[in-house]
DNA sequence: TCTGGGGTCCTAGGACCC
DNA sequence: TCTGGGGTCCTAGGACCC
């Protein structure tokens, strides 16, 4: 099953103030975070800029998002998931892939399952949410999207094709705005055109990767299970400065520095994560955007640490933040856990080195990082110089 | 359409290693 | 000095998702 909160920011506005019900709701200022199905009526859609939007639907309740409640209406909801299977994969705040193949004998069918899971929601935490049912997760997604709002969809194993084939390329994930445009110069408009096309062909309009994937999308062949405990692979924050970035000084730029990097080390302290490699983003007067990265020699989440790094960055893109002026600054930090998290202190010295402290080291970060996360690792010793590399196995 | 904040994955070139 | 074959890591950009 797939399931998906409708509207999920809005919802929780006009659940938690009845003035907003049966209402056009906005969230968000500058652009749309979310509409409430009473606005998008009227074409106003998530992303969309503020004016726009509020010219589409000018008696709209615009509110300011609640970040909060939405984290806490989100943990609600989740427990309702676990409650029902724990085979749960969190996809975002508001949506998640739920295996419920081998409930049959203990809860009932799937739409069964899925009918109480969307009555538990409405309930207990006063949400509408929609849910997909189909053999493949992507398939499962895509009824969802069909299904919204507060609806339920079951795709039969013999309907799967002819359910499939009429829809938008749009549909398949992974196909964005770009990627559409490439197919439809191609003539290929729907899933049908996709499947009929081939997939030597498909490679040479958007890539082999993608190419492979979206031809077996098309067929709804999709053979990725329901994968519980998947870790984040990057932690940042970003902020938009508007035109006042233009003028802003370097001092002021450097608050700003300040205040993203104090607020991600945070959360990687809470997490217990560390991470290797700083990301700096700007976008610019333009909407240009650039990227550039630095590693560090070791894992860490020390604000003086990651703080220096990210100083570094942002000084060597000085010139270009002058030429083009600022609009937005964010870092990311990823390479998470790539080192450092997996350490284990071992009798020393180990002579000769003692493979069954060895093994106990690598099994525990199987434990904790799931088989396949071993790839090599480092003997460090207390004195600094003495660092030995080892095999894989 | 004058535009937020949080993420993921893929591609490609260059440095470097054995 | 030139040449093979197999690989990893780092950096930068792009597309996409919610």
């Amino acid at each position: 099953m797939h399931a998906d909160l409708d509207s999920f920011y809005a919802s929780v506005e006009q659940r938690d103030d009845p003035a907003l019900r049966g209402r056009p709701v906005i969230v968000g200022g500058g652009v749309v975070l979310a509409a409430s199905y009473e606005a998008k009526a009227f074409g106003v859609r998530t992303a969309m800029g503020g004016r726009q939007a509020r010219q589409l639907c000018p008696h709209a309740i615009v509110v300011p998002p609640r970040m909060s409640a939405y984290s806490k209406a989100s943990a609600a909801v989740f427990e309702v998931f676990h409650d029902t299977t724990p085979l749960v994969e969190p996809l975002s705040i508001d949506e998640a892939f739920l295996d419920v193949g081998g409930l049959a004998r203990v809860s009932g069918t799937p739409v069964e399952i899925a009918a109480r899971l969307r009555e538990r929601v409405r309930v207990d935490v006063g949400l509408p949410i929609t849910v997909g049912i189909a053999r493949t997760k992507f398939l499962a997604k895509v009824a969802s999207q069909e299904a919204k709002p507060d609806g339920l969809l079951l795709v039969e194993p013999d309907r799967e094709l002819a359910f499939l084939h009429p829809l938008p390329v749009r549909r398949l994930w992974g196909v964005g705005a770009k990627t559409a445009e490439k197919l439809q110069a191609h003539g290929v408009h729907t899933v049908a055109d996709v499947a009929e096309l081939g997939e030597p062909l498909l490679g040479s309009i958007v890539g082999g990767a993608m190419g492979r994937q979206l031809f077996a999308l098309s067929r709804n062949i999709d053979r990725r299970r329901v994968v519980t405990g998947v870790r984040r692979r990057s932690i940042g924050a970003q902020r938009a400065v508007g035109r006042a970035g233009n003028t802003m000084s370097l001092n002021e730029i450097d608050a700003v520095v300040i205040n993203l990097v104090d607020r991600i080390t945070r959360r990687m302290r809470t997490s217990d994560r560390t991470g290797r490699t700083v990301v700096l983003r700007l976008r610019f007067n333009d909407f240009s955007r650039v990227t550039r990265s630095h590693t560090m020699p070791r894992a860490t989440a020390s604000t003086d640490a990651i703080l220096e790094t990210a100083r570094g960055l942002v000084a060597a893109a000085a010139p270009l933040i002058a030429e083009r002026g600022l609009t937005l600054v964010g870092f990311a930090v990823s390479n998470i856990d790539r080192e450092g998290a997996a350490q284990l202190e071992l009798p020393f010295p180990p002579s000769p080195p003692d493979t069954t402290a060895v093994d106990g080291a690598v099994d525990l970060i199987r434990q904790r990082f799931g088989n396949g996360a071993v790839t090599r690792g480092v003997l460090l010793g207390r004195d600094p110089g003495l660092e030995m590399p080892m095999l894989p196995d």
